[in-house]
DNA sequence: TTAATATATGAATATATACTCATATATTAA
DNA sequence: TTAATATATGAGTATATATTCATATATTAA
């Protein structure tokens, strides 16, 4: 045995670039958090659930753009959503994401 | 005295809207951390310094190229450097992004 | 000063993205 | 079925972004 913990035989400072999976969702997920509507519209539905029209209503935005950027969301599984009629309630369901987002919201206001 | 415990005296489930300043900050941050070149570069200096050439050849990368985004880096003050003759050696300079990255790239290699 | 080397920069291009309008779709109630 | 309502979608437009090439700038050594 040597003192290399590491699970492979490989230098201790060798690096290792990251597999194109890996950097396809990490992308993915930091583009999802880099614009500001769906930084609002996130930041919004993170406490509770809310349909597509209070969403644009509580931000002052269109009922397409809303609908735009739930779908961007959804697709990245970031939010889901619950039918009561017609009407669709979102809300987030990615807590890692959220958490990314209240730890850089907290981040900016405090420095 | 009352129950509520908040610092101002608004509703419980009141929501706040960020303001300007935050989302910018916030969606500055992640921007950054959006694109697969500049995600590449910080998971390589995270570590130790690299000079841009350096930082160029282990990625595969263009001079030019890793130059822009050290300077879209160092705008945001993600990116130090350390000049030494005519090389200039990178190097994080933000613990909190480095922490963000590092945390979604477990996450989505374990996921 | 000159040459060599490392890095930065500007312009051009290609691509991605966000928003809006108009309209389609889907659900419910009458 | 029809009307009313909520949401989704497609096309068009404007803007933002990433990359590249060519070249400028800066530092050092000879």
């Amino acid at each position: 045995m040597t003192e290399n913990k590491n699970e492979e035989q490989s230098e201790p400072n060798e690096f290792h670039d990251l597999d194109e999976e890996t950097l396809f969702i990490v992308s993915q997920t930091f583009k999802a958090l880099s614009d500001s509507t769906r930084i609002r519209i996130l930041n919004l539905i993170c406490n509770k659930e809310y349909s597509v029209n209070e969403i644009a209503e509580h931000l002052n935005l269109r009922q397409s753009t809303v609908s735009h950027q739930l779908r961007f969301l959804k697709n990245l599984r970031l939010v889901k959503y619950r039918r009561e009629g017609t009407t669709l309630y979102y809300s987030h369901d990615d807590e890692h994401v959220i958490n990314l987002l209240k730890q850089t919201i907290e981040h900016a206001e405090h420095h």
